[in-house]
DNA sequence: TGTACATCAGTGAACGCGCGTTCACTGATGTAC
DNA sequence: TGTACATCAGTGAACGCGCGTTCACTGATGTAC
């Protein structure tokens, strides 16, 4: 039966949510349609009322992953930590998504570890997607980088978050196979991106405290 | 009809290749088994003299692909090199790991980069693999490191591998819709991870040339 | 404000298709004599 | 060394299944009067 616009503008948005949710956690071609409605709290059918088809819903649940990446950030370093110092918001971030926690919940974690390959094999509009929501994570994560060369905190950016998406999926792909080395891969660069320098990834050392940068 | 046993185990050898570059090239859920017998020159329903199924077969083709990423990285930085400072083979290696040609040839590249994220949801036993895969990573590119310390070279071998498994995932999902952001995360992470100092990881800045950690 | 009716969000059966796997069959291999 | 025959790698049709998508239908919504 019909309802009202109000309720389908409803479903719509729980259907893109739930989407977001289950792709991350199952892959782009891990979960088929009815799953997602189903999870959504409606039949398959009605789906092609609101998108023109399973990729056009696959491109819009990947944008609004995007978006969730954003909470945890600045739940972890954001608005109520402004005033604190910007190492300390850039060392929760980091301590954030490199945790167990992240590791062991995609469907609410980042896009870009859950879905970067499968985005790259899935066309030029998935691509386009993932290029806005990668150059959105850059511009949130330069708001909480220490320095004034937009240049030099842009570069810095990148180098972070490429270390902690690689470490995240390299943690998720070891965890349930060696425990022991996806928490060591974790720990190795929650320890080197909070390195006692209060450059983020510029520490000069790995972590093992044997070596100090001279500045900054 | 029947087939020579060495035929046989030619055969056998060639399914498991063309598994190895299709699952990288497409994604585990991305290639049937016709397609991989197909290109192996075979029909599919012999498989399973060979395998006891799907499964098996991706597992053996991802161990596989591992030994394929050791192939260019003795080639950039193996043997023929050893008689040169390890800096420059460290540096042959990052630029062909963050080459446009690795980027844009997943079924010839690492494993790691290609399929950690599928492998994470592929169920434990594929966990068994890919840890032994990023185990074997790690053993061979702390050969190539400087430094006599087994630990801090294992920690720069973690923060490097992880940075730039990070950097081609990003590099690969962007390169469609913005090649220009593909290529400056690559270009970044070349530089950071190749930067004026001889230790790897442990450049001390974001290959800004701005500064200069103190020794080694 | 109340009534008549066109709209259209959602339902669920149905479709064609490709998947992983099975199996009866073929015929060269390789062994027993 | 030559012959008879059991073995078994590979073939290709067939299976049940779940996929994305379509469509006739339902009935509450929301508008026209």
């Amino acid at each position: 039966m019909k309802v009202s616009k109000a309720q389908a503008a409803e479903n719509r948005e729980g259907i893109v949510d739930a989407a977001a949710r289950l792709y991350r956690q199952k892959g782009l071609d891990g979960v088929g349609v009815a799953e997602i409605t189903r999870d959504a709290g409606l039949t398959h059918g009605g789906l092609y009322r609101h998108f023109e088809s399973k990729d056009a819903l696959a491109r819009e649940a990947c944008l609004r992953a995007f978006d969730w990446t954003i909470t945890p950030l600045d739940r972890l370093g954001g608005p109520e930590h402004a005033n604190a110092a910007s190492t300390d918001r850039l060392h929760r971030l980091v301590q954030g998504y490199l945790s167990a926690d992240h590791r062991d919940h995609p469907g609410e974690g980042c896009p870009a570890a859950a879905l970067a390959a499968d985005a790259a094999r899935a066309g030029p509009e998935m691509s386009e997607v993932f290029a806005q929501g990668v150059e959105r994570n850059i511009a949130r994560f330069m708001e909480v980088l220490p320095g004034d060369d937009a240049v030099t905190r842009r570069t810095q950016t990148i180098v972070t978050l490429s270390s902690m998406v690689g470490a995240l999926v390299l943690a998720r792909a070891t965890a349930a196979g060696n425990p022991r080395l996806s928490e060591e891969i974790l720990a190795t660069l929650r320890r080197h991106l909070t390195a006692p320098s209060d450059a983020p990834a510029s520490a000069a050392d790995g972590g093992s405290g044997m070596r100090q940068s001279t500045e900054v």
